[in-house]
DNA sequence: GTTCTAGAAC
DNA sequence: GTTCTAGAAC
């Protein structure tokens, strides 16, 4: 079984004492782990550290609401920490995507609006969703970017700028009313279509990453191509830049 | 959060 | 008969 706290333990140690195949990077705000059981091929968790000196406690770190209790300039601070770093890895993985596969995809960064362990962590995942272990439906739908119960950090943060009703509203967080969330119906994010089951829906994610990667290397290819051309022309003499002046002097 | 597994669904 | 889901875990 694992260890609903692990978060909180890594959080209150210094980074440089987790081990390696846990930690990706840190700095002195947050640090980025490895999902233990990444959702999708790329998949990290970013987490807020205590700061010396800070009113917010490692309690109040302990989820979303927790840390709107403390306060909203408490509140705003610790997201926008968590955000900025969050970006910072987005980029990474963008390079990495690159490396490996020659290509990028969409990346989501946002929280569960029900939180399954403790300590505030904002997931980094890519879009594909392709895992070995993503096994269930409610595995799928807390990271279904339109479903409402993954919360985008960009929404989370125009929370702050929005009128304070709302504001109040947004912050209760209704554990309840989230949580009837997980239990509809399995939808294609990307297409909207019904999947039956699991497996089935696990296909059709896997195909639509196969469309994704398919399209994406293909625009790769032709501006590879074109390129080429273009250089061939140049060499041969045959600068194109040399026709347009040409047609000016015709028009003339 | 996961693993395990009974029994529902096909 | 096999696949798949969903709730218990002492």
């Amino acid at each position: 079984m694992a260890n609903l706290f692990a978060l909180r333990n890594y959080a209150r140690k210094a980074p440089s004492t987790l081990p390696q195949s846990l930690l990706f990077s840190s700095s002195s705000r947050t640090l980025t782990i490895y999902d233990t059981y990444p959702k999708a091929i790329f998949h990290f968790l970013v987490l807020p550290r205590v700061q010396a000196g800070s009113a917010v406690g490692l309690d109040d770190l302990d989820s979303l609401r927790t840390l709107f209790a403390r306060g909203k300039d408490s509140a705003r601070d610790v997201l926008n920490a968590l955000n900025e770093d969050a970006q910072g890895i987005k980029r990474e993985i963008e390079l990495e995507m690159q490396e490996r596969y020659g290509f990028k995809w969409p990346i989501w960064i946002g929280f569960h609006s029900v939180p399954s362990m403790h300590h505030l962590h904002l997931h980094v995942i890519s879009s594909d969703l392709c895992s070995e272990r993503l096994k269930n439906k409610k595995h799928y739908n807390s990271f279904h970017p339109k479903l409402g119960f993954f919360l985008h950090v960009d929404d989370v943060l125009s929370w702050f700028d929005s009128e304070p009703s709302y504001y109040e509203k947004m912050i209760q967080l209704d554990h309840k009313e989230y949580e009837k969330l997980l239990k509809e119906d399995l939808v294609c994010w990307k297409c909207e279509a019904s999947m039956k089951n699991i497996p089935t829906l696990k296909a059709h994610l896997q195909e639509e990453w196969y469309k994704v990667a398919k399209r994406e290397k293909g625009k790769v290819e032709r501006k590879r191509k074109m390129e080429e051309r273009e250089k061939q022309k140049i060499e041969s003499g045959d600068d194109p830049s040399q026709h347009t002046e040409k047609k000016v002097k015709l028009d003339d």
